[in-house]
DNA sequence: GTCTATAATACGATAGAC
DNA sequence: GTCTATCGTATTATAGAC
């Protein structure tokens, strides 16, 4: 079992997480932090010095879940078919969450990159791995000239789709355009004219 | 002329929702604002009580603005499918700010959206404005049953495009992918299968 | 209507006892 | 390592002179 301490820093970082998400970075304030994990203001000090390095950790630790996620994917999943549609089915997965707080890491790289750049390009990564997986799908599709540009196009339907349903509160019209992914990539495997 | 007192409560406006797109709103302080327009604090406060009644009086201001653009664009193109590539070239136009700080009306929602219900409502509106303008063009065009539909997807997309621009800060994915919207248009018009 | 001074509080961060 | 008390500043907002 890990060390308590560690266990502590690890409790700061879910609980920033989920404010960071719910709130904003710069709508969550310190105490916050410690009200949500009743961790005492000098114990976090001691864990992190400022409150962006909370957020820096918290990002890293959003980055190695979904990497430790797509491998699971890529292990579970036999074809790229199958793991493509699991993607798309996140926007089920988290319908509720999407549409009541915005994408996670949209909403995130949205706020950091208006006024944050050093931040922002550490959130970035949780877009660069999530298009660098997408396009290892669309290689092996046989797409290897274009697999970046389709992964960014994934992306960015998935974007699209969750910041509208967000506006609106709509988990209807999320659901609807998930089935419309699910219809285009399938499009794209039988060789049809997808759109993708 | 308008009196100086309307000029300065224009001043304002006009300062608070260059600050509120450039920083965000939770990261704009009332000192932002002041700096901004070197008017006195107690002065923009005999125009506004507070910061959020500065929000409201901005988004309406951009909401009018709206209109007025796409009454405007009603008037001067004449077909619904030159209205609609007038529309998507708003990507090319604000090309720059886009890949900058995001677009405008989705990083307004997103933000307000998370712990904000009733600010966010009212910037909502901007949404609801240009999705009420696109599906009059649908209907034009002859998809009546699902021209509110074909509104929410073309916005989707220009949302989707402006947040990966946004997060890569690559205009030239945006102007791409502006290209095949407007490529997807044209196709929907010749009644093609267009994916839209 | 215009402007300065300042109140009242919230903020990020530190000091130092234990 | 843990926790309390507090510093210095920035925040929104107000009071009141002109």
């Amino acid at each position: 079992m890990a060390k308590k301490s560690e266990r502590t820093r690890q409790r700061i970082i879910d609980a920033a997480n989920r404010l960071f998400y719910h709130q904003g970075y710069h709508n969550t304030s310190f105490t916050d932090v410690v009200d949500a994990t009743n961790i005492p203001r000098g114990n976090i000090y001691y864990y992190f010095k400022t409150k962006d390095e909370i957020l820096i950790a918290a990002i890293r630790h959003r980055t190695e879940r979904i990497s430790a996620m797509l491998d699971d994917w890529s292990g579970k999943y036999r074809t790229p078919i199958e793991r493509l549609h699991r993607f798309v089915n996140i926007l089920e997965d988290s319908a509720d969450s999407l549409t009541r707080f915005g994408c996670p890491m949209g909403s995130l790289n949205i706020e950091l990159g208006k006024n944050d750049p050093a931040l922002q390009e550490e959130a970035e990564n949780l877009f660069k791995v999530f298009e660098a997986w997408l396009a290892e799908q669309f290689d092996e599709l046989g797409f290897a000239g274009r697999s970046h540009e389709l992964a960014l196009r994934v992306i960015a339907m998935g974007q699209g789709i969750s910041v509208v349903s967000h506006v609106h509160r709509d988990a209807g019209f999320l659901r609807r355009e998930r089935d419309r992914m699910l219809s285009m990539i399938n499009q794209l495997v039988d060789g049809e004219d997808s759109c993708l």
